[in-house]
DNA sequence: TACGATTTCATCGTACACGATCTAATTAAT
DNA sequence: ATTAATTAGATCGTGTACGATGAAATCGTA
């Protein structure tokens, strides 16, 4: 189906609906991942944050945002919850004080088994091949960039 | 880059991190709209339903939650700022009292020539062509909808 | 008509997510 | 060494987002 691609209206029906798009299968990630994760008591962020965990322990709270793209008011209270919960240790860094590290306690590193088939999960309800998700990773990837190098920009320069 | 695809961990580091690249976007996005929608007081899901009633006007709570994926428990506060805001006005149907019909007010319907510019700002932060776009819109679209799918399976079939 | 089932929206409690702001610790400059 | 600037987390207020629940209106079937 051809567009016309010269006026307004067409450029919002464009890159108007991809940013809905992409909204949208947020949000529909998110009802698929729901109820794997409510089996391990998780959301989908303390998830995320305990998949960098198992990559790579004893990480700052700074660390962890700079990857997730989260600031401090909203891991810290996230963090806090999974210390409650007996996920993860936070203790200051006695090196340097203004810092908090995170820490795997044994139970946060147990989960890591008992979410194994989640990607496979996952992966059956995306119905597509792993190239073709591959393929859009790395575009989404690209535009995810493209957005925070024109936040950065705009900003005063963080 | 060929990959081994057949152990646990490279399925996680695959789609796993395809969600998490849906999930930053959707992030980034925000980011970029926060600054051009605060110009005009509001929220990017406020300027989504503007869109759709800027399209058709004097829509049900459950049509705009049908189109946005969104529950009515998200939608009535969020329409209910609105209202107060001066931009829509909520009303029962007299022919079904159970629903609620939402119209645009003079100043809701004003704000389209406020925003008209917004498209383009989006456009030119993800740094991509419009067809470009378009083709990843497709893709997003038809992993949104296989998820949908998916859920909607292993739910009680709502 | 009556009465249970369904539909539609609203309410409540929990959990992100952000900007603005605050405190405490470190670092830099005088 | 005292002060100023920076950095790292924490706190506060606002706004989505969801599941569970509730209330009111409508519909279906007897």
């Amino acid at each position: 189906m051809p567009q016309d691609y010269s006026g307004p209206d067409s450029v919002r029906n464009l890159e108007e609906l991809l940013c809905f798009a992409v909204y949208s299968a947020n949000h529909a990630f998110n009802r698929v991942y729901k109820p794997l994760l409510d089996r391990l008591g998780l959301t989908y962020p303390q998830y995320l944050v305990l998949i960098l965990l198992w990559e790579e322990d004893d990480r700052t709270v700074g660390s962890l945002g700079r990857k997730l793209f989260l600031e401090s008011n909203t891991l810290t209270p996230l963090l806090k919850r999974m210390e409650g919960m007996g996920l993860v240790e936070r203790r200051r860094d006695p090196e340097d004080e203004r810092q908090v590290r995170i820490r795997l306690t044994g139970k946060g590193r147990a989960l890591r088994d008992q979410a194994a088939d989640i990607p496979r999960c996952i992966l059956e309800a995306s119905g597509m091949s792993i190239d073709a998700l591959q393929g859009m990773k790395t575009e989404i990837d690209f535009l995810r960039d493209n957005l925070d190098a024109a936040i950065r920009q705009s900003g005063t320069g963080s």
